[in-house]
RNA sequence: GGCGCGUUCGUCUAGGGGUUUAGGACGCCGGCCUCUCACGCCGGUAACACGGGUUCGAAUCCCGUACGCGCUGCCA
């Protein structure tokens, strides 16, 4: 039984966005800490000073919040185990590497870049393996050491061991073995004096006392790496669950050219942070059961990492459109306003008209799968000139019974006082009544009439949204451009 | 090339030897509702990669092959 102290943390590199795989990684272990009553901490890998990207950490941790998933240490909320940026223990890193050169666990690279490119390069051109040849590995503490104080540049190495084998046992994968011969003596230290990944890692996943390590499938490779480390050092191995990857539609990992994967896309293109959070935690887990729909609660209740799916997930946007507007359709009506309108307006529609613009959204969002479909959808409705393009509209123009229910309905209109929706049935039963033309071939021409269109809105909104004067406006403007041979007309 | 992981409908998946004519969801197709579209509802389409074992019996266990993906960086 997994005691109540839990602790996982999601330790992203702040390239610029929160990537969606990156999402599905944050919330499987929120979702984990959260089952279990542990914590769920969020930690920066910012060891990267070649890819630094000014504003990175604060909009991912931005993102974050927008999906709800709150972390409960971390920068901005802090902790008993920070600093939670790795760029802000580099003591920490340097003094445990250190330790593993006096302790015979690592030791100081001398060789260049260009030595390494060039080792490697004809180390593929004889089809060997591409690893460290061992150079450094052979010299001697001293001169390694005096090379050091003369101002060589350096790394630190991991000194692997060149026999036996390293198991581990993945909570999802189960037992992985590795032999360790063919596992590279991995740089620790860069020549700039940060650390790479694999010591960071190790060394803040022990001082944070993280007790499973939830991560992407991709570092299942590195594990034994970490393992040798965490065997040097003398600490306790975390558990370790490896992820499954997200796919493109052609199965490599998900990536940018074939579609978003900044959770900032989504937002952006009004995606909801529920519909998200539920889509991507379908991807790869399930809880066994029919349901398809979860809030945040129900996965908590039902999340397992034993109920992790082996096998990549293709990220289908059809299923995450489906629920998207799902839960589009779901939201209370103020919520549903406040959440729509920003995308009538930023298509450049004037929402300056609360009530016209509750009531358009309230027509069309029925229709849709994210925000930013509501600008196409309740076009008709800004805008101001009528254009009958479609064939099937202008074959419906040219029968004979169209024009009766127009000039019909505009002799009625001028009758009434205004045109509420009571009003608008009566006359439209009366013209059913005295021309006798009903279904179909009453009500499309109005459509038309309207809208310009065939497929739209339910007729009585939109009367409901345009109101008399702009009703009686675009019929008449239809019957002179488009019906206009009549003289009667 | 080496190492690792994986392989059930187009996609996400259920399935732990017989209860399976392999279930659900998205998509797609058809129907109903309806002035139209959408929503909703109903129905349909479609899969155990291949080959050997083990077993009375395999999608389920074992081995192999193929294919896919990941890693192979002083990136994470």
């Amino acid at each position: 039984m997994i005691s109540d102290k839990v602790r996982v943390r999601f330790a992203p590199s702040p390239t610029g966005y929160l990537h969606v795989g990156g999402l599905r990684t944050a919330l499987f272990n929120f979702l984990f800490a959260r089952h279990h009553g542990g914590y769920f901490i969020l930690r920066i890998e910012d060891t990267d000073r070649t890819r630094y990207v000014p504003g990175a950490e604060e909009n991912l941790i931005k993102t974050l919040r927008w999906t709800g998933l709150d972390y409960d240490e971390g920068p901005g909320v802090g902790g008993p185990y920070g600093p939670y940026r790795q760029s802000q223990r580099l003591d920490l890193y340097a003094e445990h590497a250190r330790r593993l050169v006096e302790e015979g666990h690592a030791y100081y690279c001398f060789c260049t870049p260009e030595r390494l490119e060039a080792m490697r390069q004809e180390q593929i051109r004889r089809k060997e393996p591409p690893m460290y040849d061992g150079t450094c590995r052979k010299l001697s503490r001293q001169e390694a050491e005096e090379r050091k104080k003369a101002g060589e540049p350096y790394v630190v190495r991991l000194k692997m061991p060149r026999t036996g084998e390293t198991v581990v046992e993945d909570i999802i994968r189960g037992k992985v073995v590795f032999q360790n011969a063919v596992v590279d003596d991995q740089v620790l230290v860069k020549s700039d004096g940060y650390p790479t990944y694999h010591l960071a890692s190790v060394v803040d996943d022990h001082y944070m006392r993280i007790t499973h390590v939830i991560r992407g499938e991709e570092w299942l490779p590195s594990v034994p790496k970490h393992i040798q480390l965490y065997r040097a050092f003398g600490w306790e191995v975390p558990q370790m669950a490896h992820l499954p990857l997200l796919l493109n539609p052609d199965r490599s990992k998900l990536s940018k050219r074939q579609g978003d994967v900044a959770v900032e896309d989504y937002i952006r293109k009004g995606y909801l942070p529920q519909a998200l959070i539920n889509f991507v935690a379908l991807l790869g887990w399930n809880p066994g059961t029919e349901q398809e729909i979860f809030t945040l609660e129900e996965l908590i209740q039902q999340f397992s990492l034993e109920r992790i799916h082996k096998a990549g997930a293709v990220f289908d946007i059809q299923k995450l459109n489906w629920l998207n507007g799902y839960y589009i359709r779901q939201l209370p009506e103020d919520q549903l306003i406040a959440f729509l309108t920003p995308f009538l307006e930023r298509a450049g529609y004037d929402v300056s008209d609360r009530e016209k613009t509750r009531k358009i959204i309230l027509a069309v969002y029925k229709g849709i799968d994210k925000g930013e479909d509501i600008a196409e959808a309740a076009r008709l409705f800004y805008d101001s000139e009528v254009k009958i393009e479609e064939p099937e509209a202008r074959e419906m123009l040219a029968q004979p019974s169209t024009r009766t229910v127009l000039e019909t309905f505009l002799q009625k209109l001028d009758q009434v006082e205004g045109l509420d929706l009571e009003t608008f049935k009566v006359i439209m039963k009366e013209i059913q009544q005295e021309t006798g033309i009903k279904k179909k071939a009453l009500w499309m021409p109005l459509r038309i009439a309207l809208t310009g269109l065939t497929h739209g809105p339910e007729l009585p909104l939109v009367i409901d949204i345009f109101g008399k004067a702009e009703v009686r406006r675009r019929i008449k403007y239809v019957l002179d451009t488009y019906l206009a041979s009549n003289p009667e007309a």
